[in-house]
DNA sequence: TTTAAATGTGTAAAAAATACACAACGATTC
DNA sequence: GAATCGTTGTGTATTTTTTACACATTTAAA
């Protein structure tokens, strides 16, 4: 094997390399995406943005939201400028998970690909393009999807898991105003467990960081339960002390 | 702007492509690297492994074990294979944590890095190669790196003191046999923050994970501690139960 | 023999997690 | 308007976990 200088062009000895953009030309170059894993949720159910895989050879599997990064463009706003163009929604908070570079993962050859996850209200963001049969899929009931996306789900699924007991993501998943039931049925969905009713409302009151609004469910077919908002001012005052809820 | 479809030269309508190759062709390319965040523990510090940059822009300053992801190679690999390059170790169980793009990291254009990130004991891992002033730093001596290392560098001490409450990484940097306090020293280190020793003791010792090897310390100015031995073997058969430990 | 410096050990108090049941409410039906 | 249905709202006892804290013991060194 050439050493390692030698391999990558740099100087060998004590001489300093004055000109790092002819360095950075010799470096290889590969093809870099961005996916975007939408959670959202609807009718007690964890659902994720998808569409239909437009590659022939995976006839008509469904797909996570990716494209390329483009030259000199961040991360972040790549994901960010994905969502926006795949779905006309823009200010949805993205976080990177991870990266996936299996050599295989791409039909067409090597592509690296960084995966950002997010969760939103699907009722507060429309969907305005809905190319590519763009649509809220069920998470449970997928199991084969292009490329290692099906993977790549799951690895953000469980993420999310872990994400939510750390953070008050779920809360962008509600309406502005939420039943205590609205509530527990977010984090038994994306947990995949149940909790116990009692409990879970003493953990959320003892957080103090719920208002009660004074308000009362509308349209249910029994006894409606009072209305809370998060207080997400509250909360941004607190972060650093901010513990996470544990089930 | 161009409709995404033109953009990226995907094909428009219901029409499938049929050459995946043909499209990765149209990706825009980045040149990518690993930086290799690697961890040690001496003399009851936290250490990490650095090189001098050979880049003038930056003077001097200390740099990670970085290098240019190659074609066709998995990033997990390009990590092993960097650290192999830079310092001999092989058999090192690095961790990705996260990617980093701001395009103005690299002077020398728009280059993304991916973090990765391990933990090991100095002793047992001789240095083979000491090019570019290869060495082990303190922590919490440095504030300015090269390129945004002193970042990434921020980031994966942070990642770390979280994963060693979740995964006994730990006892890789300690010798096989170890004495509590040993083990506490490493974690104060780690956590940057004091222990209280009877609760320390008890936490590990309710986890069953240690082996009391019947030896004692040796050359210690005061009452030899007691030795012990992780329990790799219990841990690895009962890891999904691993609920980590909390301080 | 004395001193210095660390080890080894247990308990009480506080806090957090868990399990569990019944009355009150509103909507619906008859 | 009475009865029924389904869900809300609430409290307590038990167990488990966390925390705070002190003294006798052991070895090396002086």
């Amino acid at each position: 094997m050439r050493n390692i200088a030698q391999r990558i062009g740099r100087n060998i000895g004590g001489e300093l390399v004055k000109d790092p953009a002819k360095l950075v030309d010799t470096y290889p170059k590969v093809p870099l995406t961005v996916d975007c894993v939408l959670f959202g949720f609807e009718e007690n159910v964890l659902k994720v943005l998808l569409i239909r895989s437009d590659l022939q050879v995976f006839d008509g599997l469904w797909s996570l939201l990716g494209d390329n990064v483009l030259d000199n463009e961040e991360l972040d706003d790549a994901a960010n400028r994905i969502l926006r163009e795949r779905t006309g929604m823009s200010d949805i908070y993205l976080e990177q998970v991870r990266s996936f570079s299996h050599p295989a993962r791409h039909p067409g050859g090597r592509v690296i690909t960084v995966a950002y996850c997010s969760l939103i209200n699907i009722q507060h963001h429309q969907l305005k393009i809905l190319d590519h049969e763009l649509h809220w899929h069920e998470v449970q009931s997928l199991n084969k999807m292009a490329f290692d996306h099906y993977e790549i789900l799951t690895y953000c699924n469980l993420w999310l898991q872990k994400r939510i007991q750390e953070h008050p993501l779920g809360f962008n998943l509600l309406p502005e105003k939420f039943s205590m039931r609205e509530l527990q049925n977010l984090y038994e969905a994306i947990l995949n467990q149940q909790l116990d009713r009692r409990n879970f409302r003493k953990k959320f009151a003892s957080m103090g960081l719920l208002i009660d609004v004074n308000e009362i469910e509308d349209n249910v077919p029994h006894r409606p339960g009072k209305l809370y908002k998060f207080n997400f001012e509250k909360y941004e005052k607190n972060k650093r002390n901010w513990i996470g809820i544990d089930f």
